[in-house]
Formats: C-alpha cells, sequence, structure tokens
DNA sequence: GTCATGATTCAA
DNA sequence: TGAATCATGACA
C-alpha cells in the first residue's frame, strides 16, 4: 500500500475514497479526502510553512502529517510523494465500521454516522493526536489502509480554505451519511 | 444562522 | 507580539 502514495495526490485522494482504515483496533470506510500539492497549492502548508517542506523532503510516502488546527482539532494527512506531484491527502470522514464502542466511548452521545464526520471528528474517533506525526502507520500491524468496494466518487471545492478556492480536490462518495458536508 | 473556543508556526 | 489557521459544538 505504500507504493499508493507514489502516484500524484489527485489520483491517490479520489483512490482512497471506499477503503477502508485501520486504526489500533477500529476501522472505518474512507468517505470524504482532500488533495493538497506541495508545490503550486496555495493552500497546501508547503506554500507558507518551512517546516512542512521540511517533513515533505525528509519522510517517505505514506507517513503520517498530523498538525493541530485552530488550537483545536487533528487533522490527519498522508504525505504523497515519488510520482509525478508531490503532496498530502486529508482525511476528512469516514463511516464507522469496526471497533465501534472504542469510538462511541472516545465521543459520548455522538450518533454512530457522525462519529467521523469530519476530519476533526475522525481523529477524536480514533483517538489520534500528535504522537502520530510522522509515524510509518502502513508499515503498522495494528493500522493500515486496505481496499473496499468500489463507489461512485465525486469531486468539489475544499473546505475551510481561503486560497486556491477555485480547485476542486475534494472527493467523496456522495451517497454517504457520514459526510462533513454535502456535495 | 452566529459565536466562542484556543495551540502552533512563523514573520516582524 | 501578533496574525493566520484544511473545525466543532452550543446556542438562537
Amino acid at each position: 500500500m505504500e507504493d499508493f502514495f507514489e502516484q500524484d495526490p489527485l489520483t491517490c485522494a479520489r483512490g482512497l475514497v471506499g477503503c477502508q482504515f485501520h486504526w489500533h483496533g477500529c476501522v472505518g470506510r474512507i468517505v470524504e479526502t482532500e488533495a493538497y500539492d506541495s508545490v503550486d497549492d496555495p493552500a497546501c502548508h508547503t506554500w507558507f510553512r518551512p517546516a512542512t517542506r521540511a517533513f515533505v523532503a525528509k519522510h517517505p510516502a505514506g507517513d503520517a502529517y498530523v498538525y493541530l488546527n485552530y488550537g483545536v482539532h487533528w487533522l490527519f494527512n498522508v504525505l504523497v510523494k515519488g510520482g509525478r506531484r508531490s503532496g498530502f491527502v486529508l482525511f476528512r470522514a469516514l463511516e464507522p465500521l469496526g471497533g465501534i464502542e472504542l469510538m462511541r466511548a472516545r465521543r459520548p452521545g455522538v450518533k454512530d454516522a457522525l462519529l467521523g464526520a469530519g476530519p476533526g471528528r475522525l481523529t477524536r474517533a480514533l483517538g489520534i493526536d500528535g504522537s502520530a506525526h510522522g509515524t510509518g502507520f502502513l508499515r503498522a500491524t495494528t493500522s493500515g489502509i486496505f481496499t473496499g468496494d468500489p463507489v461512485e466518487t465525486i469531486a468539489g471545492p475544499r473546505i475551510g480554505i481561503s486560497r486556491a478556492t477555485d480547485l476542486h480536490w475534494r472527493f467523496g462518495d456522495p451517497s454517504s451519511l457520514s459526510l462533513s458536508r454535502r456535495f
């Protein structure tokens, strides 16, 4: 699966929709992603953060890039490099498939379909925080990504960014009930 | 729909 | 020192 991330970010982001994301006892179906290009994408952290450019240079494809957004929520990305272009894929939403009890325990009172319906909710449901940053989670035994059944995947503008809003680099399964927002 | 929340990075 | 930031939940 590591060579999967040796493509361009758009191909990776689109191809991940419908895949299964395993994370230390929990499993979810990825239903929403976004692509970021490390070179000519003003919305990518590499555009304005030297530390992120260093991360791209030092880490292999498939390593996790995790950071705290708005001082409140951890966001989970995967490094893409080695193909025609490098960048990141942001995991924005997933449907719980396994280990749901663990997710519920982390988010008391939240409906199952909403446990992973957003990039911040996703990390909280899975228990992801800064300790996952820079790890090669694809090579671990209790985490990884596996192909699932093919699904319809559509594209739309990325969410929450102020630059390059014309690029339709958000991908998702429009039939999912666990999207962070409707397409 | 509005609004408060509040860590980290980086430039000034 | 301060501006910017790939969001969420509570409330009306």
